[in-house]
DNA sequence: CGCTGTCATGTTAGCGCTAACATAGTTCTA
DNA sequence: TAGAACTATGTTAGCGCTAACATGACAGCG
C-alpha cells in the first residue's frame, strides 16, 4: 500500500484515442446513450443522437471495435479460408463473398491454406478466438478436430465450391457430374480416345471428382479413361507440359480433357506454337469458363461454373442466417454450364 | 434493490468458451501464469508450462484474441485496402504481403474500395477501430480527412504499387518511368505513330502517369501522343475494342500502347481473330508482365513489374518496424523490366 | 549476514464498450 | 383517472484478458 499519491496511480498505456465517454461529456449525455446514438440510433431522441454525432466529430472519434465486440461477444468479421490466391477461381468467389458483406458493414477475414488441412485448423481455431460471426471454407475436408470446432462453434458455417456433406450450409457445385456432363459431349462428337490430364489431383482433389465422373462415362461406354497428372498446379505452362505428355504417352489421342482452363489455355497457346490443328488433330476442353478461353481462336470448349455467384450466394445465406432467420434449405446447387467452342 | 435471490443475479450472455481462467483452474495456477504460458513460454518454469498447455487440450480453449487485444492495445491484424480484387495484379501483391505476414502470425484484414476513396477512408477509420498493427494501402491517393488519420494513427503505414510523396513507408516503382521506358522501346523500334489505349484513367492513375511518360518521350521526338480511353477497366474484351477503335480513329496506326497487359492481350488476340499481321501491320505493347503475355504467339512485348516481391518487401519492412527496429529506407523503388517479345 | 538481484508466481485494476436492469416522464386505454 | 404501455435515458456490472505492481524464495557476494 504504498501509492497514496495519485498521481501515481496505476496506469495503463492509455491510448491517446478519445473514448466513447470523452463523446458523452462533449455531448451532456451518458456513455450508453451515446453509444446507442451511434449503434442503434432509432433507439435516441432525434436531438440528442444530433448532438451526439457532432461530438463525434468535434473530438474525432474512431469506435474502439474491439472494446465493443468483447462486450457484446460479436464482431463484424467473416472468416474466409481458401487454399490459394493464386488460383483465379477462389479470387473470384472471395469477391462475390466480399461485395455481399461489405455493403452489409462486414469485414473479410482472409486465410490462406496453402491447400493444408492442418493450416486450415489453425486458421479456424484463431478467427473464433476473433469472435467472428461466420466462417467461410472453400470444400468439405477437414480435420478431424477442425470438424468438431466448427460443428460446435454455434456460428454459421458455410463450405462452398462443392456439394456433399456438409457440416452447415453448403453452396456450391457437383464436380463429379460436371466431369461426366464434359466426357459425355467428348463422346458425343465421336472422339474415340480421350485422355485426362490433371494436376496435383491429392490437393485439388475437386478435380479429381471431376475425373471420376469423366472415367465414370467413358466406362460405361466401353473405353479407358487414361489420366496424367501434372506435378505443378494449374497454369498455362503446365497446360502446354501437359499437351507434350499426352503427346508422348498417348500419340493416338483425339481428345484431352483437362482439369481446368489454366491447363488448357496453356494447352491450345502451345499447340498454335507447334502448328497443331485443333481440334481436327487433337481436341481440347477445360473446366471453369475463364474469360481467356473465349478469346482465343478456336474458342475453348469448357465448363462454366458460376464463381462470383456461389460467393454472393454464399454470403446470402449467411446473412439471412445472422439475421435470425432460419435458413431453409441448407445446401445450394449453382449449377453449371457447358460452353461449347470450337477447340472440340 | 429487488433482486437479494443470487440465482437471479445479472447475467451476461456467457458463452460456453472455456476461459482462460478455467484453463488456470484446472492447472491449478492463477490465470496470469495460464496467460504467461502461452504468450511468453520462457517466463513461465518447464513443468508449470507443460501443466498449462495440458490443461488447455483438455479443456478445449480456444484464446479470446480479441479480450487479449482489448487489454494490450495490440492486435495482430494487418489491414490491406486495395482498389480492386477484378485485377490480378492486386491479388500478386496480396499474395505476397499474405505469405510473409501469416508466416509471423498476423492475419490480413482485407478491404475494397473499389476506386473510391472515400470508401478508403471508411476502411481506415474500421481497421483502426479494430486496433490493426499496420496498415498497407494501394497508392499515395487519399481524401485529406484519410491522410490525417493514417498520419495521426501512429502505426507503420505502407503504401504500396507506386512512389512518392509518402505518409510513412513506401514500396513501389516509377510508373512515369516505365511508360517512358516503353514509349523509348517504340521509337527505336522505329514506328512512327503511336496511339496509347487506357481503361478509366481515372481510377487507374497508375496507367495515367505511364501515358504521362509515354506522352513526354513522344513529343520530346516531336511526335504526337494520342490517347484512346476506354470506359470499362482493364479486360481482354476491353483490349479488342481498343483495337478496333484505334483503326477506326487513326488508321494509320503503326503501335499501340496499352496501359496494361489485360488490354494488351486482348487486342493481340483479336488481331488473330481478324487475321491481322503483328507487329507488321500494327505492334501491340503491355505493361505488367503476366504469364498469359508470354504464352501468345508472338510473345507480347510488356513490362514486368515485380508485384509478388513488392509485397514481401513491404511485408518486410513492416515486420522490421513491428519489432522495434528502426526502418532506415523508407522508400523502396522495386524496378521494372522490359520485356521484349515478337508483338513489336 | 544483510543486501541486491533474479526467478516464478500472484494480486489488482483496468482496456472501452454494451447487456441487463432501473427509472422517470409521457401517452394511451378502459 | 388508475394503471398499462411506451419512450428516452441512466446506473451498474461485467466481457476475458493482460499491464503494472507485489511478493516470496533463493542465489550470489563482499
Amino acid at each position: 500500500m504504498s501509492n497514496q499519491d495519485p498521481s501515481r496511480t496505476r496506469r495503463r498505456r492509455g491510448s491517446t484515442q478519445p473514448t466513447l465517454k470523452e463523446v458523452a461529456a462533449a455531448a451532456g449525455v451518458s456513455s450508453i446513450t451515446a453509444s446507442r446514438a451511434l449503434n442503434t440510433p432509432e433507439r435516441v431522441n432525434e436531438e440528442t443522437r444530433k448532438r451526439v454525432l457532432e461530438a463525434v466529430d468535434r473530438v474525432g472519434y474512431v469506435p474502439n471495435l474491439v472494446a465493443g465486440s468483447l462486450a457484446s461477444a460479436r464482431s463484424r468479421f467473416i472468416a474466409v479460408i481458401v487454399p490459394s490466391l493464386a488460383n483465379a477461381v477462389f479470387i473470384e468467389v472471395i469477391r462475390g463473398l466480399q461485395a455481399t458483406f461489405e455493403a452489409q458493414g462486414y469485414q473479410i477475414l482472409l486465410g490462406n491454406t496453402d491447400y493444408d488441412i492442418e493450416r486450415e485448423h489453425r486458421l479456424v481455431r484463431t478467427f473464433l478466438g476473433w469472435s467472428c460471426s461466420a466462417l467461410v471454407t472453400a470444400g468439405l475436408r477437414h480435420t478431424p478436430a477442425c470438424r468438431d470446432l466448427l460443428e460446435h462453434c454455434d456460428k454459421p458455417v458455410m463450405e462452398v465450391m462443392e456439394l456433399g456433406e456438409a457440416l452447415d450450409l453448403n453452396v456450391g457445385l457437383d464436380h463429379r457430374e460436371a466431369g461426366r456432363c464434359m466426357a459425355r459431349h467428348l463422346l458425343e462428337r465421336g472422339y474415340r480416345r480421350t485422355v485426362y490430364v490433371g494436376a496435383c489431383l491429392d490437393k485439388d482433389y475437386r478435380a479429381g471428382l471431376r475425373f471420376d465422373g469423366h472415367r465414370e462415362v467413358m466406362e460405361a461406354d466401353g473405353r479407358e479413361a487414361p489420366l496424367i497428372e501434372l506435378d505443378r498446379l494449374g497454369s498455362l505452362e503446365a497446360g502446354a507440359a501437359g499437351l507434350d505428355r499426352v503427346r508422348e504417352a498417348y500419340p493416338d489421342t483425339e481428345a484431352i480433357h483437362f482439369a481446368n482452363d489454366d491447363l488448357a489455355a496453356g494447352a491450345l497457346l502451345h499447340g498454335f506454337r507447334l502448328g497443331l490443328k485443333v481440334p481436327d488433330e487433337i481436341a481440347i476442353a477445360g473446366f471453369n469458363g475463364l474469360a481467356l478461353g473465349q478469346h482465343l481462336t478456336p474458342r475453348l470448349t469448357t465448363i462454366q461454373s458460376p464463381r462470383e455467384t456461389m460467393g454472393r450466394q454464399a454470403a446470402e445465406q449467411i446473412l439471412r442466417r445472422l439475421d435470425g432467420k432460419r435458413v431453409t434449405r441448407r445446401q445450394c446447387n449453382v449449377g453449371f454450364e457447358l460452353l461449347v467452342g470450337e477447340s472440340t
